[in-house]
DNA sequence: TAGTTACGGTCTACAGTGTAGAAGTGTCAA
DNA sequence: TTGACACTTCTACACTGTAGACCGTAACTA
């Protein structure tokens, strides 16, 4: 009995190192593979230790995401609002290819930390240049922020990937005269181009987002729209029917 | 040892027995209170039994999510394809609000099964309609998809949610020069209405989607924008800084 | 009718999880 | 020297998913 091989003493090891290790880990392994225990092992410390500087695993994840957040590199607002939010779509998207496995994290943990605000702030700030009036900016730049994630997390999540074959052959067998349009894209699900996919989706939003605020600016708008809600979900026309087949 | 409590033997318990028993524990208690030994308790069987006819954990939860998808209502497509696609953000909406605890689901185990498939082609249909080429209106179509399931696990996890005190203090406790827009927001954040930014965040896409899909239809584009990107995304202007805060 | 097979249901056991509580070890101030 | 305190570790508990063996019943075959 020499000496216990891990004495119950200080090892100068930070907090941030933990951390580190703990980032490293769940991008590598994904959130199955990723446990406290495991950690404790890779980092060469006791699993207890890693509780005691972040108190539970719930916590430790929440550090975890900020510390991806914090790597989000973001121009300066400029004059060009379209151009700003470009540059948010962007950095977001960076974001969740840099890190796949734990993107899904900023959908539980959201709007924590300084990172997160200098980035809503570019929104909300294009919402306002773009000319929505206030009741409006604060709920389209949330939607917005909802959007970029959306996106994100379908690409993750493969969403956004080309078709398989074993996909394909899958809408192949859909009736198609029900499925008109899904097996008439067929080619375009082949050769899906995310990146261009993604940029497009952005450019539209952006333009709806531009059209709304000049008839915000103008009048009362009601010009270019059949009509703008204020409140609810439109579900007219139609009686509605389970989409479930038979 | 008058009788074995529980004979092995069939039960008649149907596999949809299960399944509905199952939605119904995930349903209210969310994921980290559901198990298969407590829906087997909940139940009334062994667990192994549960994963006797489901095979594993995660397929029955894809089961699950399956199930959520086919409650889904719809009108059925019409000539107004601004209309259908307001059909379809309004229908997932609802599925978000009717069952928050399991809506994060739709994003891992997405596009199985028919109910998907009926919903998605009038995404694709109405992406056709809207003049867009096939080219786009696949990827365009799925970005739609992946926004309106962005806004519903944005709602279901609590960030439409109107401002809470102790968040609208962590704003007020901003650097306001650097966050004018967020600091000017605070007061609509504080009267959020989730219903109204849902309903104005689809009509822009919507709207962005028209404009996009007339001038496809025109020419070659690029007449109301400075620019349409193909491919990648724009990081133009401004030096790129992180967004962390000292 | 007897034998066989297939299936539904259960039991046991194993390797793993997060974490509460206690205890050891070092550092620094009083 | 004596506390107080922060850091680290150990032990233990209640819980998880699930592999593999086992039992009972029903249906089919010879």
């Amino acid at each position: 009995m020499v000496a216990k091989a891990r004495p119950r003493a200080p090892r100068g090891l930070d907090k941030n190192a933990i951390l580190k290790a703990a980032f490293d880990l769940l991008a590598a392994q994904g959130e199955t593979g990723f446990s406290i225990r495991k950690l404790g092992a890779k980092a060469g410390i006791d699993p207890m230790t890693v509780l005691h500087h972040f108190g539970s695993k719930e916590l430790l994840l929440r550090c975890i995401a900020d510390r991806a957040l914090s790597t989000v590199m973001l121009p300066p607002p400029s004059e060009d609002w379209q151009n700003d939010l470009r540059s948010v779509a962007g950095a977001y998207r960076d974001l969740a290819r840099r890190y796949p496995r734990l993107f899904h994290l900023h959908f539980r943990f959201h709007a924590t930390g300084p990172a997160d605000h200098a980035t809503s702030e570019v929104v909300y700030r294009a919402m306002r240049g773009a000319g929505l009036p206030d009741a409006e900016a604060a709920g389209v730049g949330l939607a917005f922020y909802a959007f970029v994630l959306g996106c994100g997390l379908a690409e993750t999540e493969g969403l956004m990937q080309p078709l398989t074959s074993g996909e394909e052959a899958e809408l192949r067998a859909l009736d198609s005269t029900h499925c008109q349009a899904t097996v008439a894209l067929i080619p375009a699900f082949k050769t899906l181009n995310s990146s261009a996919a993604y940029a497009v989706a952005v450019e539209a939003f952006i333009a709806g987002i531009a059209v709304r605020g000049q008839g915000a600016g103008r009048q009362a708008a009601r010009t270019s729209s059949k009509k703008i809600p204020e409140l609810g979900r439109s579900r007219a026309g139609g009686r509605a029917r389970a989409t479930s087949a038979a």
